[in-house]
RNA sequence: GCAGGUAUAGUUUAGUGGUAAAACAUUUGCUUCCCAAGCAAAAGUUGCGGGUCCGAUUCCCGCUACCUGCUCCA
């Protein structure tokens, strides 16, 4: 089979309803992507799963909704209003981009401590000493610039007096500033949890490669506090749970998913790892998971002077708990189920067709209710409209029959039925299995949990 | 952000300095009826802005978007 290629996603995506161009009458706007009839349904139906099996099967897990919008000393406190966006330089000869900082580390040998100086610094440390570019052997710099990757908007507070407001480039901080109020109201006990969806903001410079980066995208993460000496242990379960919930509930190929451990760490990171999926464009990161020690708690206990200590009720020992924390992009994963489940099926004619091998219960559709002729639309339109109040459901009378099951196979519909001239007289229809093609007559009364028990089976 | 490339209908693509086309998809009617049948009809296109020209979708410039590579990637 040919490779898949990123063109065929986003055809593939745009022609069927799943995904548009942001702003497309207007010449489009970068990096930005509107989610249409269908693509809403799965993005919603992948959060509804990642939901499910994070926080309402984990009974040591709460979530929470943060404001997109925060007191500004929150991205002080994370560290992102100073150090976010690297000093950057270019070299005016071969146009190619460094940052600085490694520039200076890499002469000197790390005898140097890049990290702590200044712009100025770097600058007249890389002139004083010469120092080329890696790349041609020129000495032609431009001046440092920094990308600050933090989106702005300002709120209006008396008068013309402005107070910038950060729209977050992410989303745990939600999670660190309520960790008092949740572990209090839900009368938490560590180790526990508190997960989030939501979106993020980025200015990144980067293209995007369709939806796998973008200025606006939605994480679904969540933190885990627990004691130290826990901590590596809840590390490596998150690295099996996340790797399961890719595999099993999404049902992406295990020869398309690897661990990938960090070589690099932050400074104030124990241990990192993601998981990255084979996509079109290559292996690129689906998830992270890592270990960051106390240093979110401690920032927030600092700046913001109320106590981040958690009390341990059985031996009142008082302590900042450890954090893990679990990040893996909606987009992104939309993305990598959308090329997953895109199999180009060759026909016995030579001819070839798309079918979504979407998990059921991730398909936009659930069933789609086709009257085998147009004089059966009466009685089809019933079962339609009783459907429709517990699966989100299709109908489609225009065409022959089978066209109307190509039609849904290609969106990945799992179950297909069909209203013929029997179905008067035995109030029985037909329903069609995508996945295993097997036709079976069955009741109208009995389809509501006909089809209920065949998505909870599959899972 | 850098280098190169691309931009024609919903999609995939032809083509042209002088009224823009095909296939598939879509809509309507007839016909058929359990896996893309057939017939008839309809609707729909040169990314945006500027320049050259009698005339630009075509040539030039700018912008925007996308693709490939680089860079970046808490």
């Amino acid at each position: 089979m040919e490779e898949l290629t990123m063109q065929q996603i986003v055809a593939f995506c745009k022609s069927r309803g799943f995904v548009f161009p942001g702003s497309e009458i207007y010449g489009g706007f970068a990096n930005t992507w509107d989610f249409g009839p269908l693509g809403v349904e799965l993005k919603n139906n992948i959060k509804k799963a990642w939901w499910k099996t994070f926080v309402q099967e984990d009974s040591s897990t709460y979530g929470v909704d943060a404001a997109i919008l925060m007191n500004p000393r929150v991205w002080e406190a994370s560290g992102h209003v100073q150090s976010f966006g690297d000093p950057k330089m270019d070299c005016k000869v071969c146009k190619q981009r460094f940052r600085a900082d490694t520039l200076v580390e890499n002469f000197s040998k790390n005898t140097v401590s890049a990290e702590a100086m200044t712009n100025e610094e770097l600058e007249k440390y890389i002139e004083d000493n010469k120092i080329k570019c890696p790349n041609c052997g020129n000495k032609d710099w431009t001046s440092i610039r920094k990308f600050n990757p933090m989106f702005t908007t300002s709120r209006q507070m008396i008068g013309d007096e402005k107070d910038i407001v950060y729209l977050r480039p992410e989303t745990c901080q939600g999670e660190y500033i309520n960790f008092q109020n949740i572990q209090r109201t839900m009368r938490a006990k560590v180790p526990f949890a508190i997960a989030q969806i939501g979106k993020s903001f980025r200015n990144e410079i980067t293209p995007g490669n369709f939806l796998f980066r973008t200025v606006e995208f939605e994480q679904m993460e969540l933190q885990k506090f627990c004691k130290v000496e826990d901590s590596m242990k809840a590390y490596d379960d998150y690295k099996q749970k996340a790797l399961s919930f890719v595999k099993d509930v999404i049902g992406l190929d295990v020869d398309k998913l690897r661990f990938h451990d960090h070589d690099k760490l932050a400074h104030y990171a124990k241990a990192a790892c993601d998981i990255q999926f084979n996509f079109p464009i290559g292996w690129q990161e689906l998830n992270g998971i890592h270990h960051r020690g106390e240093w979110d708690l401690s920032r927030h206990q600092e700046f913001s002077g109320k106590t981040m200590l958690y009390t341990d009720p059985f031996t009142n020992e008082k302590f900042l708990p450890n954090v893990v924390e679990y990040s893996i992009g909606a987009d992104r994963l939309f993305l990598a189920t959308l090329c997953n489940a895109y199999k180009v099926e060759k026909l016995e004619n030579d001819e070839t067709r798309v079918v979504l091998k979407l998990k059921p219960y991730l398909a936009p559709y659930k069933v789609a209710v086709l009257p085998l002729q147009k004089n059966l639309s009466e009685k089809a339109l019933v079962v339609y409209n009783n459907l429709k109040k517990y699966f989100s459901c299709d109908y489609d009378e225009a065409g022959s029959i089978g066209k109307r099951y190509r039609r849904h196979d290609e969106i990945g519909t799992p179950f297909c039925l069909t209203i013929d001239f029997d179905t008067l007289e035995d109030n029985c229809v037909t329903i069609r299995d995508r996945d295993t093609m097997k036709q079976e007559r069955v009741n109208i009364s009995d389809l509501k949990n006909y089809i209920y028990n065949s998505l909870e089976n599959n899972k």
